[in-house]
DNA sequence: GGGACAGTTATCATATATGACAACCACGCA
DNA sequence: TGCGTGGTTGTCATATATGATAACTGTCCC
């Protein structure tokens, strides 16, 4: 797995947790105090997110932050 | 959890992963292609990892990269 | 004392994550 | 057609992670 694929790993599964919510983009932006732009391009695996911002995210999923990164080994 | 504690916490989880390997930080650094005083900020927890880092940890260590992140919720 | 080793800390330059904001696209709906 | 919503993309400024390097501390052993 090469560094791309890792943050479209971890993007996804973002993606997929928010969904299973029924957050929109702007509503975990703002759960977070974070930019909705910022909250698209994680999920879409353009930018090397930090702990700092996986942390925020998961505390507004309600998810462990090991769970950001669950990604195939 | 604020987030000091949580950088302290992620740190603490590598060091001790490391240890347990008898690997010394500048093993770890060597075999990551990073700095060994990025090795010493990140244990540490002065610093916010970004996922490229933690998982060229994770791949030195030869965990998951999730285990970097197991704190307490 | 002195050398080797592990770790820490400081400084500087560079790369980049993020905030802030705006424009845009796609879609559904009235 | 137009409007609202969700998401994407771009730009700029700022903050900061990291690389590169060096100096320093403490420890162990000769």
């Amino acid at each position: 797995m090469n560094e791309q694929q890792l943050f479209i790993r971890i993007g996804s599964n973002i993606r997929e947790m928010r969904e299973e919510r029924g957050m929109t983009q702007q509503d975990l932006a703002a759960r977070c105090n974070m930019e909705k732009s910022n909250i698209s391009r994680i999920e879409a695996g353009r930018t090397n997110l930090t702990a700092r911002s996986a942390w925020k995210i998961s505390q507004a999923l309600g998810v462990k932050l090991g769970a950001l990164f669950e990604v195939d080994f």
